[in-house]
DNA sequence: ATTAGGG
DNA sequence: CCCTAAT
């Protein structure tokens, strides 16, 4: 039995979609349907012998069995679990073969204020890393309430991020029904950590048992000020940082725009900033508050696209649980960043005017007609506090950045434990999978408009990180610790898997039931060293292709950025990236895709794809010699092929890019004249070139 | 969901 | 790569 659970580190509201059903479909019609190609295909192979090129004949191999059917399947797991959730030891058959492909676990919420002057907003993440590692830190999210964390006083040299492993009880709460933890570490600290995806929740909760959420620590660490959407104010140690609220909220980062304690909102329009609120009583920005948690919670259930943009961080890490049995699984991602209409906000039932008040959510045109899915829920919003741009010599000290962190995704991975097994062994698996990750010891990357900031020592005014206007291209990843982590295996060491590759290798596959328990994580491979290296070498394999690594990235970041824990490193940038979601006028578009150049590789895969297949079945092709490139959409394959041609057309001069082998583009040449004769005269494709090259 | 083509 | 029209 398989459980598929993504976890998914990076700040949130930013999840990578599921597997599209396209591409689910098409992989399940693929295994037929390849079938009948060879018919019409024939007649090519021969001319292509003659000419002296060899097509190698090759089945792609069958894709491997969908652990996961998707959202269907989740809702019926969750409904059946439902059921029998009082019964504690009940078997865990009910998840059988089923999984949740894309469900992120978030792990909580936070807002930070930062000086803007100085470069601290890694701290502000690892206020989050504290939280999970210092002895009296806890990280909890629960339903409904915002809480706003000021960091104004965090410097660096309290920004020490405690690696320490995670410890604590553990419980686990699925689909809503807290199960009893299966496992405990060492308790005495208080710390918390509830992670929550969308439906499913998994809570990992170290906490004392006299205190729940309120517990107060005597610490003497710089205190912070915490903020919950009842507008009780709260000093906190920094490694404090609680909440009863809810989880996964749509946004990851959101910048509040306040000055202290009070007048906390989270304007996005300097222009609605400090003055607008300043004389605000605390009613009033309590009722903002709460208009604003409502209002998350509102839209969060119902979002349908608000799937969870992941990174196709295929280069998975295989989680050894202490039995020495490790499986990969085949990536059910795909991320053809669509349209997306997540992170609707509600109209706030137009109290307000149709917009909401604190700015961050500006209801698009639609808003005030009642319609919640015309306007979105910003990822991140942000707002000075001064107006430090237009008059920078008037900056005081006190202008800040102020970050609202929603939440983190859990990278990822994957379990798979017996039918028979317990729930309280599913739960300590689960909380030894998740603990692995988060003793692994994790580094905070940012991101600003897709690029790593990799200079610590720019202020956050150098880097622009102030402005409002790049507030909204804020994003923060979430990495293994450079110390645990070596280098990791490059995409394009990895031939491209041809068609005639032949099959996927077996590992690929669930292994047989009577498996002990295995927890595989999806993050880069070099996570957890423990691993046997046979069985990551499938695995990388068989997905080779799905963490690609951009040059354009790899090559610049060295080592430590292509090591995200999560994603690669183009997918940090794409989907972990906080985006600009308002004030945009395309915010409701999705984001652009990254740029992925087709590999030599891929290249010759394509060629070898349309020369059996044709230049009008791009589907085939994508089935045939992509199917496990789940970036490369049959869309791509065909403008990419239209490319082709062209690229094969002009002089090498004017080619840019990776070059392609003359050989290739002589072959594109070749089968695009063959294929577009074959258009005209489709009729007598088979007789007449059988007949011709008989 | 795919395909074909323009942008 | 994106977007769209047309299947």
């Amino acid at each position: 039995m398989v459980l598929h659970k993504r976890l998914d580190y990076g700040f949130n509201g930013y999840q990578v979609p599921p597997t599209p059903r396209a591409a689910r479909s098409a992989r399940r019609r693929g295994i037929n349907g390849r079938i009948t190609d060879d018919g019409h295909m024939c007649a090519f192979d021969l001319l292509a012998t003659l000419a002296g090129k060899l097509l190698l004949e090759g089945e792609s191999s069958p894709s491997s069995t969908d652990m996961c059917s998707g959202k269907e399947q989740y809702e019926s797991i969750k409904d059946s679990f439902k059921e029998g959730k009082q019964q504690e030891n009940k078997h865990v058959s009910n998840f059988c073969n089923q999984s949740s492909s894309d469900r992120s676990f978030i792990v909580s919420e936070l807002v930070l204020q930062a000086p803007r002057f100085t470069n601290c907003l890694k701290e502000l993440a690892h206020t989050q890393n504290d939280a999970s590692s210092g002895p009296t830190s806890a990280i909890t999210t629960s339903e409904c309430s915002e809480k706003v964390v000021s960091a104004k006083h965090l410097t660096n040299d309290e920004s020490k991020v405690g690696n320490g492993s995670f410890t604590g009880k553990a419980d686990i709460e699925l689909f809503g029904c807290r199960v009893s933890p299966g496992c405990k570490l060492d308790g005495e600290s208080n710390r918390q950590i509830k992670v929550e995806p969308n439906d499913l929740r998994l809570s990992i909760c170290a906490r004392n048992d006299k205190s729940n959420s309120e517990c107060q620590m005597a610490c003497d660490r710089k205190p912070l000020c915490l903020v919950s959407s009842d507008n009780s104010v709260k000093s906190l140690s920094r490694d404090y940082i609680t909440s009863d609220s809810l989880p996964f909220n749509r946004e990851n980062v959101k910048l509040v725009s306040r000055d202290d304690d009070e007048n906390s909102s989270g304007c996005t329009q300097p222009s609605t900033t400090n003055k607008a609120f300043r004389p605000s009583s605390r009613i009033g920005d309590r009722r903002i508050r709460k208009l604003l948690a409502s209002k998350y919670w509102k839209v969060t259930p119902n979002l349908k696209d608000g799937k969870h943009f992941k990174s196709d961080a295929d280069i998975k890490n295989v989680y050894h649980n202490g039995k020495n049995d490790f499986k990969q699984q085949r990536s059910q991602r795909d991320y053809p960043f669509k349209k997306r209409k997540l992170y609707h906000c509600s109209s706030l039932s137009n109290s307000d005017g149709g917009n909401c008040t604190d700015g961050m959510c500006k209801s698009p045109g639609k808003g005030s007609s009642g319609d919640p899915s015309a306007s979105m829920l910003p990822r991140v919003s942000g707002t000075l506090t001064s107006e430090a741009s237009e008059h920078a010599s008037f900056r005081s000290k006190d202008a800040h950045v102020k970050l609202k962190i929603k939440s983190f995704r859990v990278p990822e991975f994957f379990i798979e434990i017996p039918e028979t097994a317990t729930v309280g062994s599913l739960k300590k698996t689960v909380m030894e999978a998740v603990t692995a990750i988060l003793s692994g010891g994790l580094r905070v990357g940012v991101l600003l408009q897709g690029k790593k900031i990799r200079d610590d020592n720019k202020t956050l005014l150098q880097t622009g990180i102030c402005h409002d206007n790049k507030l909204d291209a804020l994003g923060f990843t979430l990495e293994p610790n450079l110390s645990q982590a070596p280098p990791p295996l490059s995409p394009e060491d990895h031939p491209f898997l041809l068609p005639c590759d032949g099959p996927q290798p077996l590992s690929r596959y669930p292994p047989a039931p009577s498996t002990v328990n295995t927890a595989v994580f999806r993050g880069t491979s070099d996570t957890l060293p423990d691993l046997p290296g046979g069985n990551l070498s499938n695995f990388i394999e068989s997905d080779h292709d799905s963490a690609p690594s951009p040059p354009d990235i790899s090559l610049e970041k060295s080592t430590v950025d292509s090591r995200a824990l999560v994603t690669a490193p183009a997918m940090d940038v794409e989907a972990l990236s906080v985006v600009p979601m308002r004030k945009s006028k395309r915010s409701e578009a999705a984001q652009r895709r990254i740029r992925r150049p087709f590999s030599v590789s891929e290249v010759e895969a394509l060629v070898q794809a349309v020369e059996k297949l044709g230049t009008g079945r791009w589907r085939d092709v994508k089935l045939r010699a992509f199917d496990n490139a789940k970036h490369r959409t049959y869309v791509d394959l065909k403008d990419k092929w239209k490319t082709l041609v062209h690229t094969a057309r002009i002089s090498p001069q004017q080619r840019r890019g990776e070059p392609v082998p003359q050989e290739l583009l002589d072959r594109v040449l070749t089968a695009h004249a063959y294929w577009s004769q074959q258009q005209v005269k489709p009729q007598f494709k088979q007789q007449s070139e059988t007949c011709r090259l008989a």
